[in-house]
DNA sequence: GTGAAAGCGCTAACAA
DNA sequence: TTGTTAGCGCTTTCAC
């Protein structure tokens, strides 16, 4: 099998590779008898230009790397198909990483991104310290953070309300009479753990409830272990009477737990849940949840990326902030408040 | 920002790109010293290959392509972690990509894998008459087929055992004294929809129970198609005893329908999948459904993939069946017979 | 409007 | 053991 390039086409049509190339971009006059040659040639040897090259020529490979924490999470699925939605349009494809929240993992996929040359990068950041940062804008990648953002550098992102969000939802229970909150979080070196757990503290303070340690729970925003973490509870006697879960994932695994050992929700525990699980509305009772919208903060950053790459000037960089709809479900019992 | 090339690693360690090349491929003798100098100079420069420059050299991108009908279904993610799992190892990374069942879009997709210079691509293809396949074997590129395969061409393939799931499925009903039973079956021109269609009409031959067209509904593998076609059998007032769901997202639409109708499972009507659904096990009646095992259906691509990127030979195109588990939920109510 | 030729960054054959 | 150089396939400047 004969690799075919512009050389075997600019032969058989006659013409200088320079020319094939010209009417293949199609952005030098070229006259249209050549033209022709050259699209029929390109039509009979069946040829497609070899993008490798091309990018070699043009520093750019139309590739754009989204790193997430988990890729089997619904969350950053969606979140991902958002990115998709607003690129493919523009012909750039998406090289999908999963670092299952290690930082060292992280590491090793950025470095071969950067030996791909990808034109940007859409990252979930496993550490909200994010020293890598400075060499891919040395290596001039574009990057946008996405659901989490970082304590101190600036760098475009796209997050969730996450205080708000995590105020609400503690709020919400607080009203409903409830005072043993145990909090599920994720890995604290995130920004959206460290901001709900901010938020649940927040709401707690404000409803004169004292924070009790007990109840501080690490998730690591996995089902396993958010299902570990009930059955102790469980075991431990020391059921609280709300259960807050940290993201979808681990109200997956929560309610799994629950189930599994007989504990109705809500009226033996209530749950609500910071993001909406799959197949939620197959799913008795509802659980009372935050509903974010990844595929948006999808197409955001997809948006934010493409004008990075289009307009060459550093613009400012950027914070975008959603919002998460509430949404009340029958996963939380009133508590009858002893006065 | 000057970008950094083994021509200046070469200048700062005193030694020609050459040998700055052997240093960092490890592939020829270089003296101790010389070397700790080369690799002094990359570590100072903060220097990372150009993996373009080296592609273009290699004819190798480490990049596969992975294309799925539609990747927010999980079992298609999870069948691209299967092959993540396998070939990550490999440095390779992945690019992901969804057709949406469209041909068109399928075409667009793989040209664009052409030219991205992809080593080998793992595809559904949403057509079981497939004439790309031939331009993609001319480009040099490993072909695995996976879930689908084709009419006639011989390909490398990992599939499902359909014909038997659906047989056993439908057989189940008629077991249970089911007759008359819909089949909500996906896209005819996948082998898939196909063969677990000839699966369910074996099975209703065998018991001697007449087809029915007006039971034989076209859900396209959509859970919005799902939901309009139990919509219709529902106001038509032609609703079967029992529903036979072609894949697990028609199944999600078809639950949620009858949810939405209030009528129950099983007590209205019985309800069977061919593929587990999202959160199975937290969902009430539990499913009886047939569970494939898309995370192993990747791995198996993955390994295939590895074997005939390193053998160059043309190996024997080979088919691995996947076997499936059947899951008896509580979704089937058992009918009386009238003798 | 078209061709010749340089060069993107890297590797490997050949020389030394 | 190390350096020189050609060339991967393409684009683009410069000349005509």
């Amino acid at each position: 099998m004969k690799k075919i390039t512009v050389k075997e086409v600019a032969n058989i049509a006659g013409v200088s590779t320079a020319t094939v190339s010209r009417v293949l971009n199609n952005n030098y006059p070229v006259s249209d008898d050549v033209k022709t040659r050259v699209l029929e040639a390109v039509k009979n040897l069946n040829y497609t230009p070899n993008g490798i090259a091309r990018s070699l020529k043009s520093n750019r490979t139309n590739l754009i790397g989204v790193v997430v924490a988990d890729i089997s999470n619904s969350f950053f699925m969606n979140l991902g198909k958002g990115v998709e939605d607003v690129l493919e349009k523009e012909d750039y494809n998406l090289i999908f990483c999963s670092t299952n929240e290690s930082a060292i993992k992280e590491q090793k996929i950025l470095n071969v991104l950067i030996e791909k040359k990808v034109d940007a990068l859409i990252i979930s950041v496993c550490d909200s310290n994010f020293p890598m940062l400075e060499t891919l804008m040395a290596n001039d990648i574009k990057v946008v953070l996405i659901d989490r953002k970082l304590t101190s550098a600036h760098a475009d992102c796209i997050v969730n309300d996450n205080f708000s969000g995590s105020f609400l939802l503690t709020d919400y229970l607080l009203k409903k009479g409830h005072t043993q909150i145990a909090l599920l979080h994720g890995n604290l070196s995130t920004s959206t753990a460290q901001e709900r757990l901010d938020g649940y503290k927040s709401a707690l303070n404000k409803g004169n409830v004292p924070l009790q340690e007990k109840y501080l729970l690490d998730g690591n925003y996995s089902r396993q272990r958010a299902y570990k973490e009930v059955e102790k509870l469980i075991q431990s006697g020391n059921l609280p009477t709300a259960i807050y879960c940290g993201n979808n994932v681990m109200a997956e695994g929560v309610i799994k737990a629950l189930k599994d050992y007989k504990l109705d929700i809500p009226q033996d525990v209530s749950v609500v849940s910071f993001g909406m699980i799959d197949n939620q509305e197959l799913i008795e009772p509802r659980i009372t949840c935050l509903n974010q919208n990844p595929f948006l903060m999808g197409q955001k950053a997809g948006e934010i990326i493409l004008r990075k790459i289009s307009s060459n000037e550093d613009l400012m960089s950027k914070e975008v902030v959603l919002c998460n709809e509430f949404i009340e479900g029958e996963s939380v019992k009133q508590i009858n408040l002893v006065k």
